[in-house]
DNA sequence: AAACGTACCGAAACCCTTTTCGCGCACGCT
DNA sequence: AGCGTGCGCGAAAAGGGTTTCGGTACGTTT
C-alpha cells in the first residue's frame, strides 16, 4: 500500500515562479499572445514542459462561460443502435476541442432527470439525447438552458431539433430494389408492431408497391425482432401457398431467420426468392447464406449530424425540426446472384 | 432564426441578492451547513428553486482540487466488447457522483496522446483504458498524474492495475462442461491466431483435456472470427474422418458457422455432436439452432470492477497487478438436449 | 447597568487562469 | 538634454463557489 504521494498538480503559478516571471506573462507566453519577448517565451515554455504543466481547463471554462463539453444522454447503451450514433458524435466532437460526457439513463425518467441536473451543473454547452426506440419521446422542454438535439427517437415537441433515421424511405428503397431486380410478388415479414420503426418501414414498402401498381403478397406479418420469428413466419408464408418471389424483412435478424427456413425447404435464394433486411448489421449480413442485402440506416451519420446540428445551435444558426437521414442500400447475394 | 437569447446562467450571487443575504449565507443555506437561521434557509432555498439555480460544478472542482470526473479511453468503440465494459463502468460511476468523459482513440497512439492531454487538462481524477484486443498493450507509464486502470487489454507494465477476462479459464470451463456431459472426443475450431484470446482459450481447453487424461481430436484449427470460417473448418474436420463428439469453437460466430454446417450434413446437435462457443453474444446464441451454449466473459463485470479498482486507487487502497474476472458458463441446447 | 455569551450573518480570501490596463525603461529624435 | 514612442512586463480584476474568521445584535448573567 505504498501511498506514493502523487505530485501536486503543477499550476501556472509554479511555472511563472520558476521562470522568474509573473503569471500574466507566463499565460501570454504559453498562449502565443504577443507582448512578450521571444526569449522570455522560450524560457517559460521550457519550464512548462519540464514541469509537465497542463492548463486547468476547468479554470478556463469558468472564465469563458463555456465548458467545451457536451452531454451524451443515452437510453440504450446496450443496444447496438446507439453505439454507432455515439461513435459518430464522438468523432465529430473529438475533431474539435469538445469533450463528451456520457450518461446512460436506461429509459428511466428519474435517472434522466438526475443526469440532466449533473450535466447542467457541469455546465455542458449542449446535449444530445439518444432514444431507445424510434418512437417520439417526451421533450425535455424549454427548461433546459442549453441546446438539445434528439436523435434516433425524435422529440414529441415540434420546436425541438431532432435527427432520425428515415424508416419510411428505407421501406421504399427496399421495395424499389426488389422491383429493379424483377420481383413482382413481394411479401413482408416485419418485427415488433409496437415499434414505430416496424410500422414506418412497412408503410414505406407499401407505398413503393402501390406506386408500382402492385399488390403485396398477404398482409404485413408482425412478430418480434428475432430469427426465430423470421423462421416461423416464413414457414407459415410458405404453407399458405400464395406464390412470392421476394420477402422484405423487418430487420436483418428476421431476414436471417427467413433465409434459414427457405434454405431448409430447399428454396433457392436469390433465384427463387429474394430476401432483404434492414440495419445492415455486419454480423448478420455476412454470416448469412447467401450474404444478406440490407438497408443501412446510417447511424453513424446520424450521430455526426446530431453533433453538427448541436454546433449550429450553439452558433444560433440552427432551424429546429426533424431531420431525416437518407438510408443506403447495400446489395449482397440475397437479392442479386452475382453480388 | 429566432435567436432566443438564452437566459444567462443564474449564479449564487443572483440567488443571494434576491434572497437578501450574502453569497456566503446562501452557500451555507443551500449546502445544509449550520450557522444559518431556519427561516433564512427556507427563503434562500425557495429563491434558488424559483431561479432554477444549479451550482457550478466547475467552480467547486477548481477549489476542491478534484473534478469528480474520470476518463474512459476506449480503442474499440465499434467493437461489441468494449460496450458492456463501458456500461459496467458508467453504471458503477453513475451510482456515485462521478461523471464519465468518453474518448475514442481508435487504436491510434497519436490520438491517444491527444485525448490524454485533453483529459488531464480537464483534471480527471482517474482513467480507465479499454483495449481493442486482449493482448497486452503499452503502458501509459508513470507520467500520468492520476490512477489508471487498464481493462480488456492489460498493461504490459507490472506495476499498473489491469482487469482482464480470464480466457484460459474460459477454455477450461468449456472443456469441463463437455466432459461433464459425457463427451470424450473433442475438437477445437478457433479464431484468428494473432489474438491472444484465441490462443489463451485454446491453452485452457488443452489443459483441461490433459487433466482428464484425454487427447484432443486433431490440433487447434485457427482461422478468423467469422461464421464462414466456422463452416469451412467444420467441413474439413468432417472430411478428415476422425470421429468427434464435441467441438469447442473460438467464438459464438465460429460456433454458429459450425452449427450450420453440421446441420447441412445431417449431424444432430447435441445428440451426435455438442458445440460450445465463447462470448455469450445473445444475437448469435439465441438465433442458432439449437440455441448455443456459450461462455460469458462477463464484460459488464469487468467494467464495474475497473471502476471499483479506480475508486480504490483514488483512496490509495489498491494493490496494482492484473485481476482476472471469472467467466460464466451458460448452458443451452447445443450441449444439453433438454436445455 | 455592565459584562458576557451566543447565534447569525457577511467580508474576504482562496482556487486557477485570462485579460486589461498601466508602468517603467530604453531608444531615437529634436 | 529633453521628450515622445513603443515594447515588455506585471498588478489586478474577473469568473463562481466554499470556507474562515470577524463582527453585529440580541439575550442572559452578575
Amino acid at each position: 500500500m505504498t501511498t506514493t504521494a502523487r505530485p501536486r498538480k503543477v499550476t501556472l503559478r509554479d511555472v511563472a515562479a520558476l521562470a522568474g516571471v509573473s503569471v500574466a506573462t507566463a499565460s501570454k507566453a504559453l498562449n502565443g499572445k504577443d507582448q512578450v519577448n521571444e526569449e522570455t517565451r522560450r524560457r517559460v515554455v521550457d519550464v512548462a514542459e519540464r514541469l509537465g504543466f497542463t492548463p486547468n481547463t476547468l479554470a478556463q471554462s469558468i472564465l469563458a462561460g463555456t465548458s467545451g463539453t457536451v452531454g451524451l444522454l443515452t437510453n440504450d447503451l446496450d443496444g447496438r443502435f446507439s453505439l454507432p450514433i455515439l461513435m459518430g458524435a464522438e468523432d465529430a466532437f473529438g475533431a474539435g476541442q469538445t469533450s463528451v460526457l456520457l450518461c446512460d439513463a436506461r429509459d428511466d425518467a428519474i435517472r434522466e432527470q438526475y443526469h440532466l441536473r449533473v450535466l447542467l451543473g457541469r455546465r455542458i454547452d449542449g446535449l444530445i439525447v439518444v432514444g431507445s426506440k424510434t418512437d417520439p419521446r417526451p421533450s425535455l422542454g424549454q427548461k433546459v438552458p442549453v441546446p438539445v438535439v434528439y436523435t434516433y427517437a425524435p422529440s414529441d415537441h415540434d420546436a425541438d431539433a431532432s435527427v432520425v433515421a428515415d424508416n419510411v424511405r428505407a421501406g421504399s428503397i427496399a421495395v424499389e430494389h426488389l422491383l429493379a431486380t424483377g420481383r413482382r410478388r413481394i411479401a413482408h415479414i416485419s418485427g415488433d408492431v409496437t415499434y414505430a420503426a416496424a410500422r414506418d418501414r412497412a408503410a414505406g414498402a407499401a407505398a413503393a408497391l402501390a406506386a408500382a401498381g402492385l399488390e403485396p403478397v398477404g398482409r404485413v406479418r408482425y412478430g418480434s425482432w428475432s430469427e426465430a420469428w423470421g423462421r416461423a413466419a416464413a414457414g407459415v408464408l410458405l404453407d399458405e401457398g400464395a406464390p412470392f418471389d421476394a420477402v422484405v424483412c423487418g430487420s436483418d435478424q428476421v431476414a436471417r431467420g427467413v433465409l434459414d427456413l427457405l434454405r431448409d425447404r430447399g428454396i433457392r435464394v436469390p433465384d427463387d426468392v429474394a430476401v432483404i433486411g434492414f440495419d445492415n448489421w455486419e454480423p448478420m449480413t455476412s454470416g448469412a447464406r447467401p450474404t444478406l442485402t440490407s438497408i443501412d440506416m446510417q447511424f453513424e451519420t446520424m450521430g455526426r449530424r446530431s453533433a453538427e446540428r448541436l454546433f449550429a445551435a450553439l452558433d444560433g444558426t440552427d432551424a429546429p425540426g426533424v431531420e431525416s437521414v437518407e438510408p443506403r442500400l447495400v446489395v449482397r447475394g440475397s437479392t442479386v446472384a452475382s453480388a
